[in-house]
RNA sequence: GUGAGUGUAGCUCAACUGGUCAGAGCACUGGACUGUGGCUCCAGGGGUUGUGGGUUCGAGUCCCAUCACUCACCCCA
């Protein structure tokens, strides 16, 4: 074998396919319900989009991104995330100018240098939507309820809805610095990990799994004691939509998010079904980043979904099933080719997927593959029946065949 | 970046402590059924055992290196 994809990426081949474009044409359609229009940004951008969008000590920046020189010098990277770009895509194209909210969604692959395992790949595909112009806590919960409905309509169950709120610039730093007051003299009780988060982002070191920092955390002071009177009101707030909307969820004290832009809340869900790497989607509320990419003050929330998760899950619960075609059309002899495809022509102008024989095998054999392609019917053409006018059909699921005149082609299916 | 495991036909795997070991099932193709599928039976194509070295009379089997894959950590979707 002369040349193989490159590491942590991979062809996703038919039947998988199928799959995908189930999980895309369900989740377009649930976003449609919900409002959401699907705005395409390009997979590749400036360096620094990312670098001041995701924050400089982020892991992603720091180790993960897929970054190189273009031919003039100017330093480019492929996406390892949607929002920075819509963002971007949003105040560029003035989108702030028409009435809010904006409400957006995208899919499409993202880029991350990592060490691949079950569930990450390099190159792995997300669905992603962001709401612009509101900061209101119901915009939120609509989130979570578009993100309930979307995975109920793919037939998931057990998974889990986790939320926090990180507060916003007002009330963070006196959280953190009661965060760090509390380590600082416990510091030899922290994993290396830790003791590296600790120093970088102190936030962090709450959703280390190590034991020894476990029992830590459960003393440890609570971001969503320490929020400001608003940065409360909207978790209240958002809360008490999400029990009218009717979403079990769990307040994960806990859970911060790996990115620098997120402000209030942030959610999770994840499926026990998926191993290690069990987030199915992840988000929050990014109050301050459009204006931190130089647009107007504007609040933003949204969320995405690993598509490779989604894929995974539901090939589990379900299998892969391939579409099958209506009919197969089969010849005795190379003489009916032509008089095949002009008929298979016929049917297929009339919305029927159809397929023939290419390859001059026996008839048997054509009625073997008729089989395993899934077709309804098998359509055979031979010298008797070209001299009557007709073509023999065999309905494959009972054996019963019958006779169909050659004009009446088209028409006889389209009943069936 | 760290750790562990695995690499034998397209796929899933077998081959005792190194000595006809290069195999099976599935898949594919053809035939039994001279113009008919799904079941059954038969036959066939396909592998320099990831790659490169080494030990040995002899290596898929042992050693080293390298590459790839997998799982976990880190982190995340």
């Amino acid at each position: 074998m002369k040349f193989r994809t490159i590491k942590g990426v991979q062809d996703i081949t038919p039947p998988e396919t199928s799959l995908w474009q189930k999980v895309e044409a369900i989740a377009r359609r649930v976003f449609r319900t919900y409002g959401y229009s699907e705005i395409r940004t390009p997979i590749i951008e400036f360096t620094e989009l990312f670098t001041r969008g995701i924050g400089e000590t982020t892991d992603i920046v720091e180790k993960e991104m897929y970054t190189f020189p273009d031919r003039a010098g100017r330093s480019l990277t492929l996406r390892p995330e949607g929002t920075a770009s819509v963002v971007r895509a949003y105040i560029q194209n003035a989108l702030h100018t028409l009435p809010a909210p904006q409400k957006f969604y995208y899919l499409g692959p993202m880029f991350r240098y990592e060490r691949p395992q079950k569930g990450r790949y390099r190159q792995f595909h997300q669905i992603g939507v962001e709401a612009f112009g509101t900061d209101n806590p119901m915009m939120d919960a609509e989130l979570l309820d578009m993100l309930r409905s979307l995975l109920e309509a793919l037939g998931m169950g057990g998974l889990a809805f986790e939320v926090n709120s990180i507060g916003c610039p007002q009330c963070r730093p006196g959280y953190r610095e009661a965060l760090t007051g509390y380590l600082s003299g416990r510091r030899d009780h922290l994993c290396n990990d830790c003791l590296r988060r600790y120093e970088k982002n102190p936030l962090r070191v709450l959703d280390c799994k190590s034991p020894s920092c476990q029992s830590l955390k459960q003393e440890a002071p609570r971001i969503i004691d320490h929020l400001c009177d608003d940065c409360k009101e909207h978790f209240e707030r958002f809360r008490g939509y999400l029990k009218t909307a009717g979403i079990d969820f769990t307040i994960n004290p806990l859970m911060v998010r790996g990115l620098d832009y997120y402000t209030r809340t942030t959610f999770e869900v994840t499926s026990s079904d998926l191993g290690a790497q069990n987030a199915v989607a992840a988000g929050g509320r990014y109050d301050g980043l459009v204006r931190e990419f130089g647009g107007p003050d504007t609040p933003a929330v949204g969320f995405a979904l690993g598509m490779e998760r989604l894929v995974t899950l539901l090939s589990d619960r379900e299998g892969v099933h391939p579409p099958g075609i209506d009919v197969f059309f089969a010849i005795l002899g190379e003489g009916l080719r032509e008089r095949a495809f002009r008929l298979v022509k016929r049917l297929r102008s009339a919305g029927l997927s159809v397929e023939m024989d290419f390859l001059g095998s026996s008839l048997k054999s054509q009625m073997r593959r008729a089989d395993k392609s899934g077709a309804r019917y098998a359509l055979i053409l031979g010298e008797d029946e070209l001299e009557r006018g007709v073509v023999k059909y065999k309905r494959l699921s009972d054996g019963s065949q019958g006779e169909v005149r050659e004009e009446e082609l088209p028409g006889f299916f389209l009943g069936l």
